[in-house]
DNA sequence: CGCGCTTTGTGAACACGTGCACGAATGCCT
DNA sequence: AGGCATTCGTGCACGTGTTCACAAAGCGCG
């Protein structure tokens, strides 16, 4: 079956989707599961059973009609797809709050992208050691990224260092960049760039939370990063 | 002109980038400009100026043709459709270390969201200070919740202890809730809740990298959320 | 061995979001 | 006061994403 990989474009909505069904996938794995079926796979994932099917056709044809999917191969197939057959390394810049919840944070590691290492410009923080890692001063990126290959660096400074952060990741090699600052970041073309905005979640929140005048009347549209869901 | 409020519906997309724009054109303020057009402000906002001027056409005419937008005004319309015309105190559940972190972040109580409480199930974690706020127990979540009139929860726990947090919340009379557990939370209709999920992002951005062959030919879309950029 | 039940894979319709292109409105300059 | 340059607001066409609905495919049972 794997004679050649054509690289068929999946669509944006579905790649965001995919990371959910494999954990979902691996739970169930863990949990002695064989074979799901999409609806099975909907419910647990909050979706429609259609797009399930859609989403996992852009994988190949992998299902068995009137049976399912079965569970182990399905998880493997996602994997390759997204990339996730070997470990990224991930390197943080900012080594405040954030960087260091960050840097604890086992679900990184767990999934495949363990961190290689935290750097901060401020010589005060250079030395402690958090999640068994060392923070080490921003002059080190580049040599950190080289040595461990680290293609992917998040940025976790305050809003005023974060473009200067990402400047050095980029040019240390990076190509692509998770920024949790509450900056657009400027960047080459070709270097990809992921937001995470904590108070613009809130903001949305927000919003429905205040026109929420017929109690529970309306509903939120999920957005295609699998976020905002009322049930 | 505020004669009535006709609560038209925004789209989803929209409510998405009107934080991104509000924080802009309050850095431009605090700059001292005093106005701005779709075209400068899609500038600073990474997107196409055509685009701005329709989600800001959700929220009435107010821009001048021949001149732009007015910024301290167009600031308090997007704050006015936002329900940011006041705070929303915030309950964190989680001490952990995103749960400090997120305590810690200076962000959300500038941005309208300051946080009421941070609660925990385990007693060794109670009676610490986080960002000037003690953890308390996760039995006084309600008492918490009640007077100090919170109505956004956001879960901050271990992936297994998720459900029961947002059961908790929603039980305390909380009707939003921002999830950073890789979980899909059920909730009963009309709550609210936005995930945000690390790793996902991490491994959207692994697919990317992965196909990364031809170097720097493919543009990343963004998505809904103002994620997803490159430039 | 074939019939019926289940579930996939996908065409087609629909909904949603984006971007162009242009009329309409406004300010400025002469 | 009139014309010109600028920029908004929006109709329209296009592209993307979602959902329905059904034929095709496979399994199990009698």
């Amino acid at each position: 079956m794997p004679v050649e990989r054509v690289r068929r474009r999946i669509p944006e909505a579905t790649v965001a989707r995919l990371p959910v069904y494999l954990r979902l996938l691996v739970e169930q794995g863990d949990e002695g599961v064989e074979s799901i079926s999409s609806e099975g796979l909907a419910e647990l994932a909050g979706v429609n059973a259609a797009k399930v099917r859609k989403d996992l056709s852009y994988l190949g044809s992998y299902g068995t009609r009137g049976v399912g999917y079965e569970v182990a191969f399905l998880v493997y197939q996602v994997r390759r797809e997204l990339g996730l057959t070997h470990d990224w390394p991930v390197v943080i810049v900012g080594a405040g709050n954030l960087g260091q919840a960050l840097a604890g944070y086992e679900g990184f590691g767990e999934r495949g992208f363990p961190v290689a290492g935290i750097v901060d410009i401020e010589p005060a923080k250079v030395g402690s050691v958090i999640g068994g890692v060392r923070v080490r001063h921003i002059d080190d990126l580049s040599q950190i990224v080289q040595s461990r290959r680290v293609s992917i660096g998040v940025v976790a400074t305050p809003p005023a260092a974060a473009q200067d952060a990402a400047d050095r990741l980029v040019r240390a090699g990076v190509t692509s960049i998770l920024n949790f600052a509450p900056v657009v970041l400027a960047v080459p073309r070709g270097i990809s760039v992921r937001k995470v905005d904590l108070a613009v979640e809130l903001q949305i929140l927000s919003y429905y939370e205040q026109r929420r005048v017929p109690v529970g009347l309306h509903a939120i549209g999920s957005n295609d990063s699998g976020r905002g869901a009322s049930a």
